[in-house]
RNA sequence: GGGCCCGUAGUAUAGCCUGGACAGAAUGGGAGCUUGCGGAGCUUCAGACCGGGGUUCGAAUCCCCGCGGGCCCGCCA
């Protein structure tokens, strides 16, 4: 267990003691209290509010306090002060050379309090082949979050269809909240589940089979291009718009078509996918569900959970809790409805999950909820633990993005953008600079810069909240920016750099270049050891308890899907590294175990910032 | 009409689930910091909980009533 979990759960195990045993004496009931963490540093590290046992006992909240001070603390507290109804506990060398020696490790936040799983299990592997496997032959026992995978959907665009700014929401959070859950070393699967059905691929067979000189599709753009004339045609020929209606109830019959769709929207997303460095395990199509779809519609008849209506329409029957929902239409084409009904129970079959999550815009709240409860009803084991997350939408100034108003903005061009507009700031800061590939990645500098402050700029906002997006002001360097925290990350690692070139007689940096996989490789062997007596001033402290967070917040994230407690997180410990950095010399200090000490503290430091970045999908840069 | 979500400095944002000390950063504004490891930086000042009730020793947080904005409410996804 982590050095801050640790020394919470002690100080609160010590006090509940206490509290029971003076209670038991006087004969009162006992009162809950709680650790926190104390806001103010001046006043302690972790703190305990005695307001509600003073209350109880009927003493003022001071005497209390001071009681409570003589308790035999464990021996991470130092000192431990009744200040304004609180006690107020300041925590001990022994606490800062655990987190130091914890934060280190590449594997840092591996080991959660919730983690059966060993820091020190050999096989680094994710979300391989075997994974999988496990997953079912597990099936049937009982389901645990460290042996059954979480599913994580998100994504989603539309094949036949570029994708917009709309996307880029669902696809990132996704992503980071699958990375969370990889780093603790719980088994994750990333699906990508994509609607091949839809109004707009038959628009688009009905096209492939009339015309024949149809633009080549490479990029969104094209693919863009190649959507808008088709519905121009189809819009002024009454005759194939009929056709289209055809080709919609007999999909199936256009395979040939269908498959060739699939392939050049795939080559289009993927370009945006490879640029964001998102990957994803598995991806289902809609129209590889439709039989699975239609059994399920007959099982909500026989279950009395739908009825069909005189016009052949088939309705959900979930009032009065939720309003009802189509599940066929008149015609007896499937719904969108009708497949994720069966998707679920596919990915239930195929991957017997602990938990299953699907981030789309919030406008979809309702048919989760609707589908959710229908699950319930239909007495799938799963349905409890098949959750939704809707996000907020990202609006431009002028309104709602949508495909068909023209009012798009393709992701391809936004990711163009931020890519540019970083080259420029970089020139205009650093005009020597050269936008060359960084060691550890496959973008250069400005693009890593670029695209981490596009997903910065997203992430760091709560998931309900909308986003008003100006292209222009949108991405930022400065202040509260993934630029900032990549920037801390470049000055940790050119001060372990320097120290490794001035120490005599050692092999430099060498496995600079091989360090993707493990951003701890040169902290190792170099350093010198750590000192047995610390000594902290205050930026060192507030560093090293920032840095003692980490495994909470990783863990919150990989909890709740809100990953913008990972951005809160990260710029907190930028900050209070370059605070640490500003008064606290590493290279030149007053003795030689000062220089270890804060030699390990940027080593620490620079692990732990890397690791988040990691997590949030933002290059750490060495240089920029 | 009904349901869900949001409302915090000029702007934009965290804290709300699980109540606790002067509401935390950012940007913009004021004042400083360049002879030490990268100034995309550091220090410092001013500036905010939509309104009204209630619960509580204590409310940005929980409950109720309003106000403002967004989304959704059977053959879109």
């Amino acid at each position: 267990m982590y050095a801050l979990h640790s020394t919470k759960s002690a100080v609160q195990t010590a006090a509940d003691s206490v509290i029971r045993a003076s209670a038991q004496k006087s004969g009162q009931n006992s009162v809950e209290t709680t650790v926190i963490k104390s806001r103010n540093p001046a006043l302690g590290d972790l703190s305990i509010p005695v307001f509600s046992l003073a209350s109880a006992q009927k003493k003022t909240p001071q005497q209390i306090a001071e009681q409570l001070c003589n308790t035999k603390w464990p021996d991470v507290v130092a000192e431990a002060k009744a200040e304004g109804g609180f006690v107020n506990l300041y925590l001990s060398e022994i606490f800062f050379h655990a987190v130091l020696d914890e934060a280190a490790d590449a594997q840092y936040g591996r080991q959660t309090p919730m983690g059966e799983v060993q820091r020190d299990e050999k096989n680094g592997n994710k979300t391989g082949k075997t994974l999988k496997k496990s997953a079912r032959e597990e099936k049937g026992k009982e389901i645990k979050p460290t042996e059954n995978p979480t599913i994580l959907e998100y994504s989603q665009p539309n094949p036949g269809k570029p994708m917009h700014l709309g996307h880029i929401r669902s696809t990132i959070i996704g992503d980071v909240c699958a990375n969370a859950l990889d780093l603790l070393g719980r088994p994750v699967v990333r699906l990508n589940y994509l609607n091949d059905r839809g109004a707009h691929i038959a628009e688009l067979i009905t096209a492939m089979e009339t015309f024949k000189d149809l633009p080549k599709v490479t990029d969104e753009k094209s693919l863009l291009a190649y959507y808008v004339k088709i519905k121009a045609e189809i819009e002024k020929d009454p005759a194939l718009k009929e056709k289209t209606r055809q080709v919609l109830e007999h999909l199936k019959d256009h395979e040939k078509q269908l498959v060739k769709i699939r392939e050049m929207s795939w080559v289009a997303f993927k370009r945006n996918y490879d640029a964001l460095g998102v990957k994803f395990d598995d991806i289902p199509f809609e129209t590889t569900l439709e039989s699975d779809s239609r059994a399920r519609v007959q099982e909500c008849l026989d279950k009395g959970l739908a009825k069909q209506e005189p016009d052949g329409t088939i309705i959900t029957q979930l009032e009065p809790e939720l309003s009802n929902t189509v599940l066929l239409r008149s015609n007896g084409t499937p719904l969108y409805f009708t497949s994720d009904l069966a998707l679920a129970d596919w990915k239930w079959q195929k991957y017997p999950f602990s938990q299953s999550w699907i981030f789309t815009a919030a406008e979809q709240n309702l048919h989760f909820r609707q589908l959710q409860l229908l699950l319930t009803k239909m007495g799938r084991p799963f349905a409890s633990r098949y959750g939704h997350k809707g996000h907020g939408l990202i609006r431009l100034t002028e309104g709602k993005l949508s495909t068909r108003a023209g009012r798009v903005i393709l992701l391809e061009d936004i990711i163009h953008a931020v890519e540019e507009e970083a080259k420029t700031q970089m020139t205009a800061r650093n005009p020597d600079a050269k936008d060359q590939p960084d060691s550890k990645s496959d973008l250069t500098i400005a693009k890593a810069v670029g695209i981490g402050a596009l997903k910065y700029g997203v992430l760091k906002v709560k998931l309900e909240k909308d986003i008003t997006f100006d292209p222009k002001a949108e991405v930022q360097f400065e202040g509260d920016t993934s630029a900032y925290i990549q920037y801390a990350h470049v000055r940790a690692c050119a001060i372990l750099e320097k120290f490794a070139a001035q120490a005599p007689g050692k092999e430099k940096a060498k496995n600079a270049k091989s360090s993707k996989n493990n951003p701890n490789a040169q902290n190792g062997p170099n350093l010198p050891t750590v000192p047995t007596k610390l000594d902290l001033n205050d930026s060192e402290k507030q560093l090293l308890l920032k840095l003692a967070e980490f495994p909470d917040v990783l863990e919150y994230v990989a909890t709740t899907m809100q990953p913008h407690a990972l951005c809160e997180y990260a710029i907190s410990v930028a900050k209070a590294f370059t605070s640490f950095y500003a008064v606290s010399p590493v290279l030149t200090p007053e003795n030689e175990d000062l220089k270890s000490q804060r030699l390990h503290i940027v080593a620490s430091t620079k692990n732990v910032l890397a690791l988040t970045l990691g997590v949030l999908g933002i290059d750490a840069l060495e240089k920029m």
